[in-house]
DNA sequence: AAGTCACGCAACCGCTCGCGC
DNA sequence: GGCGCGAGCGGTTGCGTGACT
C-alpha cells in the first residue's frame, strides 16, 4: 500500500511565500502555536501544505532566526561539529542558536565545502585528500612535459606548502635532475614516486595524514611563491656542482639518481632552499581551538582574509600555481 | 545593452523515525 | 507486531541576482 500523501496536494500553492502568506502564518502560530501542522494550513487560511508551512517556519518566520553573515566563530563551529557529527544539519544547528539546518546545509554546500576543496581537504573525511597529494599529479604540475626548461619550479614551490619536508626534497630532486636531464622527465617522476613510497614505508610521512585537528602545514606567502629561482637560490649555498649549467648535457646514466637523494651536497641545497622560502615565510600557525575558545577573529574581516585564516582546523593551501580542477 | 554564466538561497521531495492505535 | 500518520531530516532543484563577456 502507498503511502499517503502527507496533505492533500490539490489546489495547494507551491513556490516562493508571499509577505501575505508569511503575516498568516505569523499570526496563526503567534496566537495558537504551530499545533499540528497538518491541520495548521487550514486553520490559518493558507493554500499551503502543512510541510511548507513548517519548513517557512522553522527556516525563515521564527523569531529568533539569527539573520546575516556567519562568523568566524560559527564557521568554526561547523566545521568542528561536521568533523564530529558529519551531514546531521539539525544536530548541528542545534548547537548554534539562531541558526537553522537549511541555513547550516546552504552555507556548507557554497561556501565552507568549497574553501576545504580548494585547501586540498576531503569535506566529507576532514583529511587532507591524498589524491591531490599524488607525487604525479604535483611533479608533473611542477616540472612540466615538454622541456626541463620550462619547468614550473614555482608550482613545486608552491607544492612545498602542501608536502612534508621529505617528500618536497624528493620532488625537488626530481626537478633538479630534470635540469640535467632534457630527455624523459616523467620517468623521473616514477623514479622518485618509487623512492618516496620507499620512505613512505618506513615512516618517514607518516605524518603527512593526521587528524583533522592536529594537521597543521605550512603556509606560503605569495611573495615568495612569486619569485622566481634565483630568489629561492640561497646566498650561503650554491648549486651542486653536477647541477651547474655548464653541466645540461650531463649523461643521466653518469649518476645514481637514487645516491642523488643521498648526496650531502644536494641536500645542503636543498635545505638551503627549504628555509628560504619556507621557514622565513610560515605563517604563524595557533593551537587547534575548542568550541569553546574565543577567536580573536573578527566578523568583518574581508572573504580573502578568511580564506587565508583557513580556520585552525585546516592549515593547508593548495598553491594557485597547482591546478587541482582536474580533481575537483 | 544584451546575453551568458555562476552563485546563493529558499523551497521542495523523498525518505526515515517515532508514536499511537 | 503491523499499520498509519505526523514530524523531521538530508539531498536536490529551481529561481533570482549579480558578475562577466
Amino acid at each position: 500500500m502507498g503511502r499517503a500523501p502527507c496533505c492533500d496536494k490539490n489546489d495547494l500553492k507551491k513556490g516562493p511565500w508571499t509577505p501575505e502568506e508569511d503575516l498568516l502564518l505569523t499570526n496563526y502560530i503567534q496566537t495558537y502555536g504551530p499545533g499540528n501542522w497538518r491541520t495548521l494550513p487550514k486553520n490559518a487560511g493558507l493554500q499551503r501544505c502543512g510541510k511548507s508551512c513548517r519548513l517557512r517556519w522553522t527556516n525563515y518566520l521564527r523569531p529568533d532566526i539569527k539573520r546575516g553573515k556567519f562568523s568566524f566563530e560559527e564557521e568554526e563551529a561547523i566545521i568542528q561539529l561536521h568533523s564530529v557529527l558529519g551531514n546531521k544539519w539539525s544536530a548541528i544547528a542545534a548547537k548554534l542558536p539562531g541558526r537553522t539546518d537549511n541555513e547550516i546545509k546552504n552555507y556548507w554546500n557554497t561556501n565552507i565545502r568549497k574553501r576545504l576543496l580548494r585547501m586540498g581537504i576531503d569535506p566529507v573525511t576532514h583529511a587532507p585528500r591524498l589524491d591531490l597529494l599524488d607525487m604525479s599529479s604535483i611533479l608533473r604540475s611542477a616540472i612540466g612535459t615538454v622541456n626541463p626548461s620550462f619547468l614550473n619550479l614555482q608550482g613545486l614551490l608552491g607544492a612545498q606548502a602542501l608536502m612534508n619536508p621529505e617528500f618536497f626534497k624528493l620532488a625537488a630532486t626530481a626537478t633538479l635532475l630534470s635540469l640535467k636531464n632534457h630527455e624523459n622527465a616523467s620517468n623521473l617522476v616514477s623514479q622518485v614516486q618509487q623512492q618516496f613510497n620507499n620512505n613512505a614505508g618506513n615512516g618517514q610521512v607518516q605524518n603527512q595524514v593526521a587528524a583533522p585537528n592536529q594537521f597543521q602545514t605550512p603556509t606560503l606567502s605569495n611573495n615568495n611563491v612569486n619569485n622566481g629561482l634565483s630568489s629561492i637560490s640561497p646566498e650561503n649555498s650554491s648549486i651542486p656542482s653536477y647541477l651547474g649549467e655548464n653541466n645540461y648535457q650531463l649523461n643521466a646514466q653518469q649518476i645514481n639518481q637514487v645516491d642523488l637523494l643521498l648526496d650531502p651536497e644536494l641536500e645542503h641545497y636543498l635545505n638551503s632552499i627549504n628555509q628560504n622560502i619556507g621557514h622565513e615565510s610560515v605563517t604563524p600557525l595557533s593551537t587547534p581551538t575548542s568550541l569553546n575558545s574565543s577567536s580573536t577573529y573578527v566578523n568583518s574581516c574581508a572573504e580573502e582574509e578568511r580564506d587565508t585564516y583557513c580556520s585552525d582546523v585546516f592549515k593547508l593551501e593548495i598553491p594557485e600555481s597547482l591546478d587541482i580542477s582536474d580533481f575537483l
